[in-house]
RNA sequence: GUCUUGUUAGCUCAGCUGGUAGAGCACGUCACUUUUAAUGAUGUGGCCGAUGGUUCGAAUCCAUCACAGGACACCA
């Protein structure tokens, strides 16, 4: 039984007393008139009066109760609403006869939300507070909040009850916002610069653009199954095409893979893509980015993240085989040959599949020896092409692409480049990822016929970018975690029942 | 996937080398009209994550499982 635990039992009793009192515990007549935090700043004067109390201003709050000190005949209790927290002075001889012995002190808790109208005055501890003349219970709270100090800490209890977490702990609260924040000023961003909000589809026939595995589902009316998709990039290329020149695409990704710190199944990045530009144009207006955030979000550019700081007024830009010397130490003769590359790893005891190509290798030993060490923003440059099958080579040497990731904090923070727009070229990507797929890749790029022909009627050179919300929002926010800046994080469920009805229910 | 650490009251946590389950908060009762995690008194509250095993006896030891945290691997 859900309710069967003898504190809820107590709470429903006394939300059944009050309704036999005539006392709605769920009323739903609201007169709030104020916010807490409005109600803090439009009374600040208060402690200039000599009486520290204005009576004949009256004002209705509301929120949840988060504290309860009853001292006899009066009582303080402290109230929350999502601007702030107010100190509510309740004593009962400025209350109806009976109220506040009969409901207030028998029937009233802490998590309970109420309403409460009353005058300005200062404690003698020298608080705002509220002096109740007015007091009615909009919710009745039938399970009882957590520890009041200590408050609510197992980090598994926070990602599955979420809205405990964020009734508890103010400062999760904070971060959401920032979350929110970061996803408006983005949206606002690229909307001053021109570029056109545009959704395209969650459900993908191929599921491309990157490379991962995909969720599958079914389409039961036409009998065929459909890949959540693992990125929106082929099909803002195809706007491209057909003319639109700067799109942008802020939503979720899903990706059937491992969960770890800075993974979750699904998560929220921004694609653009910005034609008549080169990946060089995207390196500009990323720094424009992130001062435009450090801006408004008041962040200081000396950014500490765990025991790292990081100053975002110094961005690198480096070419990925220079980085593999210049910061990996890997030997400049070992990075241009893959015989090398292979021994250089065995004396590292880093051990690699089997049968990969130079490019690869090269990926390998920025993995190993770079990726870690770029604390500071910097965008590797010049992506060997084996790992970029959708970038546009460069026309001086065709082995690598005009593309960069930034990296921060020694993770990957956003992938650019000048898209691929030679559908001959593409095709025959495409076809090398079938090849490594035939030889055991399972995350290879699937080949996509459609966007094939779509690239065929041409598409103007352009520049594209994805940006990871959840790991910049991690950096703004200083969380390490991927679910500490996911409202509801991906769980598994609690018991195995679940599973076993699920399974039922799909049988 | 591997290793590792957890799981005890609604919450935060104790519980030694195995011997009848503990505290604080919350809740109930009593006192208290300016408190700040209010205070004082008193009481209720547990399938010790699940299942097996060892033992006269298991929250405690062992095994398996579930969930979670951390690290590593995979996923660029």
């Amino acid at each position: 039984m859900i309710f069967d635990n003898k504190f809820i039992q107590q709470r429903i009793e006394k939300a059944e007393l009050l309704k036999s009192m005539g006392i709605n515990p769920y009323a739903n007549d609201s007169k709030r008139n104020t916010t807490i935090k409005k109600y803090i700043n439009v009374n600040s004067d208060i402690f200039e009066i000599e009486t520290k109390r204005d009576e004949h201003r009256h004002y209705v709050v509301s929120g949840r109760i988060k504290l309860f000190r009853i001292m006899g005949k009066a009582s303080f209790i402290q109230i929350e609403d999502e601007s702030g927290t107010l100190q509510v002075y309740v004593a009962r001889d400025h209350l109806p006869e009976g109220f506040y012995n009969d409901v207030f002190k028998k029937n009233i808790e802490a998590g309970d939300i109420v309403e409460i109208g009353g005058y300005p005055f200062v404690t003698g501890q020298g608080e705002l507070s509220l002096h109740a003349s007015t007091f009615k219970l909009l919710t009745k709270a039938i399970s009882p909040l957590p520890e009041k100090f200590h408050g609510i800490t197992d980090k598994e209890t926070r990602y599955r009850k979420r809205y405990l977490d964020l009734i508890m702990n103010a400062d999760v609260r904070k971060t959401f916002r920032i979350r929110s924040n970061v996803i408006s000023l983005t949206r606002r961003f690229f909307e001053d610069k021109g570029f056109l909000e545009v959704e395209t589809p969650m459900m993908h026939p191929i599921a491309g653009g990157a490379n991962a595995k995909p969720f599958v589902t079914h389409h039961n009316a036409l009998k065929i199954d459909r890949y959540l998709r693992i990125a929106p990039e082929l099909y803002l290329k195809r706007l491209i095409v057909g003319g639109f020149e700067a799109v942008f695409e802020i939503n979720r990704n899903f990706r059937n893979e491992g969960m770890d710190a800075t993974h979750n199944p699904e998560f929220t990045s921004i694609e653009f893509y910005w034609a008549y530009k080169t990946y060089k144009d995207l390196i500009i207006i990323t720094k424009e980015y992130f001062h435009y955030l450090f801006d408004h979000l008041n962040l200081p550019t000396l950014l500490p993240y765990g025991d790292m700081e990081i100053n975002f007024e110094n961005f690198q830009e480096i070419p990925l085989i220079e980085s593999l010397s210049t910061i990996g130490d890997v030997p400049a003769d070992v990075v241009h040959d893959k015989e090398k590359i292979l021994a250089f790893l065995k004396s590292k005891n880093i051990t690699v599949k089997p049968g990969l190509n130079l490019g690869q290798l090269q990926g390998e030993l920025f993995d190993e020896f770079v990726e870690e060490k770029l604390i500071d923003p910097t965008f590797i440059t010049e992506y060997p092409v084996e790992i970029s099958p959708l970038a546009r080579r460069s026309d001086i040497n065709p082995d690598i692409t005009e593309r960069f990731e930034l990296f921060i904090a020694g993770r990957e923070i956003a992938n650019a480049f000048s898209e691929l727009n030679d559908p001959v070229d593409q095709l025959g990507r495409f076809e090398g990822q079938m090849q490594a797929k035939d030889s055991g890749d399972d995350e290879a790029h699937e080949m996509d016929e459609d966007f094939i022909d779509a690239l065929s009627y041409g598409m103007a050179p352009t520049a594209g970018q994805g940006i990871g919300i959840d790991r910049l929002v991690m950096l703004l926010t200083n969380e390490h975690s991927i679910r500490d800046v996911l409202l509801f994080p991906a769980m598994k469920p609690l018991h195995k029942d679940e599973l076993q009805e699920d399974e039922e229910e799909l049988n």
